[in-house]
DNA sequence: GCCGTTTTCGGCCCGACTGTTTTCAGTCG
C-alpha cells in the first residue's frame, strides 16, 4: 500500500465515528482512499456506485435513495461508451438514470479522483466490504457482517483470509450463518477468483447452439408441451451472459419436469432448484435458467422473462400508473385484484394499450413510449435482405488479408439459394508491400475481365453481381489501391485493418479522408472492434455521420459474429442522424452468408427500417445509388 | 436520488429461492 494518497478519514475523525455512529462503533481499522479507487472504467465505475448504494443500506439510508444508486449503476455497466468518454464530451448529464447530484459527484470523481460526497459516505465502513460484495450471493449486509466478525481488513488478502476462516468452521458461527451458508460462501469465493480475469460473454451464434442442445434435451420429455429461449438470446444482444428458458408444462407436471432439467447431462452443477424455477451451470460455465408455467400464463411469461430488465421495469412502472400490477402469471387490476392472464404476448402488451413490441428493442429506451404512441417503426426483417455486398471468394488477387474458401460461381449458387436478387464480391486488396502499382492494377483487370465472363455466360442471370473490394484504410486515410484500378470496380468497402490506437481526432481525420475516395459507398466495421477480444476505436461519430450522410455512403453492419459492428447503439444513432446502412456478411465461405440475421437483428436493435438499408432497397434504387 | 402527456411533488417493479429462522432477511434476476 505504498501508493497510498489520502487516508480516508483522519485518526480524530474516525474517533468522533466511534462515538457518534454506534453501529459502526466496533470497527477498528483504517481505510485508505487512493485517488481512482474505482479506476474509471464502466466497470469500476459501476462499482462505485454500486458501492454508494451498499454503503447508503448499511447505513440505513432512504431505500429509494439505494435504488437511485443501483440504477445508476446498472446504467453505466450497460453504456455503449466509456462514461470518462461521455465524461470529457461534457454529457454526462445527459444519461438517462444520472440525475444533476449523481453527475455533480461523478464529476468531481473524474476531476479529481475522489469525491468528497462519496467519502463521506463511505466513512466507517471497511473497503473490502465493497469487494467482498462482488462475490456471488454476498450482498452488502453479509459482507458487512464477515468483515467486521472476521476482521477482514486487508484488501490483499481478503479472499484467502474469509477463505481460511470458512475452512476453519468460523464463518458458521457467526449469526445469521451457519454450514451450508458456509460452504456456499467458500465455493463462491473459490468461482469469483477463477473467473476475476475473464470477461468472456458467449456470441450469438455459440449461445443459440448451446440452447438449442438443452432445447432438444428438454423437448424429448414429453410432460413439456412447449420450450423457448428467452431473456437476451431472443432479444439478439450481441453477447449472451446465461442462456434463459421457459416452458409450458401441466401444473402437476412442475416437479417432474424441474427434476429432469437439473438432470441435464451436461450440467456441472444444480444452483438452485424451486418449484416453478431452477439454474443449472453448464460447461463451460454457463448458467442457464429454466422457469415453468401453464399454457394460459405463456404470453406473460414471454414477455417476463424476455426481459431486459430495464425494459420490465418502466413497463410496470407505466402499468402501476394505469392501475395494473405486472408480473409472469399476468396483469393484476389493483382495485379488485383480478388476475387477467395472457396465452400470448401481442395481447399482453394490448391489454396495457401497447403496440406490439419487438423482443430487439426492449432494452427500456424510448420503446414504451414509441409504443403507447403507436408510432414504433416497423423494423427491417430479414426476408426483406435482398443481397450482400460483402463477400470474400477464393479467387486469389494476392490480397493483403485472407482468402475466402469457396469460388464466385459457388457463392453465386448459395446467395440464389437464399433468394437473393445481387451479390457483391469485395475481396481483400492486393497487397501493397509485395505487388506494385502496375501489377495491382493488372490483377483487378484481370478479375474484372474474369467475373464479366461469369456474367455473361448467363449461368447466373437471376442475380447481378457487383464487383467491389474491401480496401485497407491506411494509417494516413489514404486507400491502399493504386487511383488506376479504381476503374475496375463498381463499389469499394473502405475500413480499417491496423493502426487502432490513433487519438479520436486523428482517427476521424483518416476514415474521413478515406471516406472522400470516389466509389467509396460502405465503410466497413466502422469501429473495428472484436467482441471479447479487442475494444473498438472511437470516432467523432457525429462527424462521421454527418459526411456519410452527405455523400450517400453506407455504414456497415457487418454480420461476423464476433464484429456485430456498426454496435447496435451506434446504428440506433446514425440511424436518428439520416444515415444509410449496408448490412453485410464479410463472409469467407458460403455457409457465411447465413450470419445475415445477426446483422439484421442489430439493425433491428438500432430502430432500422427497410428504407433506411440499402440491401433491402429494390435492385433498380441500389444500381442507381452504386453508380452516383 | 430520479423523474414527469394525469406529478416540479410524490411517487418509486415483482416474485422466487435459500438458509436460518420459527416468520423472515438477504440476494438475485
Amino acid at each position: 500500500m505504498s501508493d497510498v494518497v489520502a487516508p480516508l478519514f483522519s485518526k480524530a475523525e474516525e474517533k468522533k465515528e466511534k462515538t457518534t455512529k454506534a453501529s459502526f462503533t466496533k470497527v477498528a481499522h483504517k481505510i485508505y482512499f487512493k485517488p481512482y479507487l474505482f479506476g474509471t472504467s464502466n466497470k469500476g465505475v459501476s462499482h462505485l456506485l454500486r458501492s454508494v448504494a451498499a454503503a447508503y443500506l448499511l447505513k440505513g439510508e432512504n431505500k429509494f435513495k439505494i435504488i437511485a444508486y443501483e440504477n445508476a449503476a446498472d446504467v453505466v455497466e450497460h453504456l455503449s461508451r466509456e462514461i470518462k468518454d461521455i465524461w470529457e464530451d461534457g454529457k454526462l448529464y445527459e444519461i438517462q438514470g444520472i440525475g444533476a447530484s449523481i453527475a455533480s459527484h461523478l464529476d468531481e470523481y473524474f476531476k479529481k479522483g475522489y469525491s468528497t460526497h462519496f467519502v463521506t459516505i463511505f466513512k466507517g465502513i471497511p473497503f473490502t466490504v465493497f469487494e467482498l460484495t462482488k462475490v456471488r450471493s454476498i450482498g452488502p449486509k453479509k459482507a458487512f457482517k464477515l468483515v467486521d466478525n472476521l476482521k477482514l481488513y486487508n484488501p490483499e488478502s481478503l479472499f484467502e483470509d474469509l477463505k481460511t476462516a470458512c475452512l476453519e468452521g468460523r464463518v458458521a458461527l457467526l449469526p445469521g450463518f451457519g454450514k451450508k451458508s458456509e460452504k456456499e460462501i467458500l465455493n463462491a469465493i473459490e468461482h469469483y477468483l477463477q473467473a476475476k480475469d475473464k470477461i468472456y460473454r458467449m456470441t450469438l451464434p455459440y449461445a443459440y447452439r448451446l440452447a438449442e442442445e438443452i432445447i432438444e434435451y428438454l423437448r424429448k420429455n414429453p410432460k413439456i408441451k412447449r420450450v423457448e429461449a428467452l431473456g437476451s438470446l431472443r432479444r439478439m444482444a450481441p453477447t449472451i451472459g446465461d442462456i434463459d428458458l421457459a416452458a409450458v408444462v401441466e401444473k402437476d407436471d412442475f416437479q417432474a419436469v424441474i427434476d429432469y432439467f437439473t438432470k441435464y447431462p451436461k450440467a456441472v452443477k444444480v444452483e438452485n432448484a424451486g418449484v416453478t424455477k431452477a439454474s443449472i451451470i453448464v460447461h463451460p460455465d454457463v448458467r442457464v435458467d429454466l422457469r415453468v408455467i401453464e399454457e394460459e400464463s405463456f404470453g406473460s411469461m414471454l414477455q417476463y422473462f424476455t426481459g431486459s430488465k430495464a425494459h420490465n421495469i418502466k413497463l410496470r412502472e407505466y402499468a402501476l400508473k394505469k392501475g395494473y400490477s405486472l408480473s409472469e402469471y399476468g396483469i393484476k387490476r389493483l382495485e379488485d385484484e383480478k388476475l387477467f392472464k395472457f396465452s400470448n404476448e401481442e395481447e399482453f402488451y394490448k391489454f396495457l394499450g401497447l403496440s406490439y413490441i419487438p423482443p430487439e428493442i426492449r432494452e427500456g429506451e424510448e420503446e414504451i413510449d414509441l409504443a403507447l404512441r403507436k408510432s414504433l417503426p416497423k423494423l427491417v426483417k430479414l426476408s426483406e435482405i435482398k443481397g450482400d455486398f460483402h463477400v470474400h471468394s477464393s479467387y486469389d488477387l494476392k490480397p493483403s488479408h485472407d482468402l475466402g474458401t469457396h469460388s464466385y460461381e459457388e457463392l453465386c449458387k448459395e446467395a440464389m439459394s437464399l433468394g437473393y436478387s445481387f451479390i457483391g464480391f469485395s475481396d481483400h486488396n492486393p497487397n501493397m508491400s509485395n505487388n506494385s502499382r502496375e501489377e495491382i492494377v493488372t490483377i483487378l483487370k484481370e478479375r474484372k475481365t474474369y467475373i464479366d465472363k461469369i456474367i455473361s455466360s448467363k449461368k447466373f442471370e437471376r442475380i447481378k453481381i457487383f464487383i467491389g473490394l474491401e480496401v485497407d484504410i491506411l494509417p494516413d486515410g489514404s486507400l491502399a489501391l493504386p487511383d488506376e484500378a479504381f476503374e475496375y470496380l463498381d463499389f469499394v468497402i473502405a475500413s480499417v485493418h491496423s493502426s487502432f490506437n490513433l487519438s479520436i481526432s486523428a482517427m476521424t481525420k483518416r476514415v474521413l479522408k478515406a471516406l472522400s475516395y470516389p466509389k467509396v459507398k460502405i465503410l466497413g466495421h466502422p469501429t473495428g472492434r472484436l467482441l471479447n477480444k479487442r475494444e473498438g476505436f472511437e470516432l467523432d461519430w457525429e462527424k462521421v455521420f454527418e459526411f456519410a450522410k452527405k455523400k450517400s455512403i453506407a455504414l456497415e453492419i457487418n454480420s461476423w459474429p464476433e464484429r456485430l459492428d456498426l454496435p447496435d447503439t451506434l446504428v440506433k444513432e446514425a440511424g436518428k442522424y439520416g444515415c444509410i446502412f449496408a448490412i453485410n456478411t464479410d463472409a469467407h465461405a458460403k455457409e457465411h452468408l447465413a450470419n445475415m440475421r445477426f446483422g439484421v437483428a442489430m439493425a433491428r436493435r438500432g430502430y432500422l427500417t427497410k428504407e433506411q438499408v440499402v440491401n433491402a432497397w429494390d435492385l433498380d434504387k441500389i444500381e442507381r445509388w452504386i453508380r452516383s
